[in-house]
DNA sequence: CCACTGACTACTT
DNA sequence: CAAGTAGCCAGTG
């Protein structure tokens, strides 16, 4: 038996857009529980598979694979390359840009535009 | 029920 | 910037 939150996850992540990401703690947030970020990636790990779920389209908040090279880092990274993200110098993604907001698709035609925070 | 573990985060040194 | 700390809570045994 799956907690609400845990459905409410699985639902989010499969609705993030190709060519963004988002971070655990965002997940985390959206689901209804904001600091649960770490059962984020547990979820991942266990249903990413089941639930046919983009894993690849989550980083953490520093805008950076959390996967280590053993893990599984480079076919994150290629599989986000390949679906235009852009990595810079340090490895990170720029989060201004590729961050998915989930209401940042409304009105916007661009859908690359920088989303505020707040 | 208790203890422990995470593909985390924000805050403080 | 690096390192430590304290929250976080679903699984697992």
């Amino acid at each position: 038996m799956l907690t609400q939150f845990t459905q409410r996850a699985v639902r989010i992540i499969k609705n993030i857009p190709e060519g963004r990401v988002v971070t655990y703690g965002r997940v985390a947030f959206l689901a209804g529980k904001p600091g649960a970020a770490r059962q984020i990636s547990r979820l991942l790990h266990s249903m990413s598979e089941k639930h046919q779920l983009p894993w690849h389209r989550v980083v953490n908040a520093k805008g950076k694979i959390s996967l280590g090279r053993s893990q599984g880092y480079e076919l994150q990274k290629a599989l986000l390359e390949s679906e235009g993200v852009e990595f810079l110098h340090n490895d990170a993604i720029d989060l201004k840009i590729y961050l998915w907001n989930s209401f940042d698709t409304v009105n916007s035609s661009d859908p690359l535009l920088p989303v505020q925070d707040f």
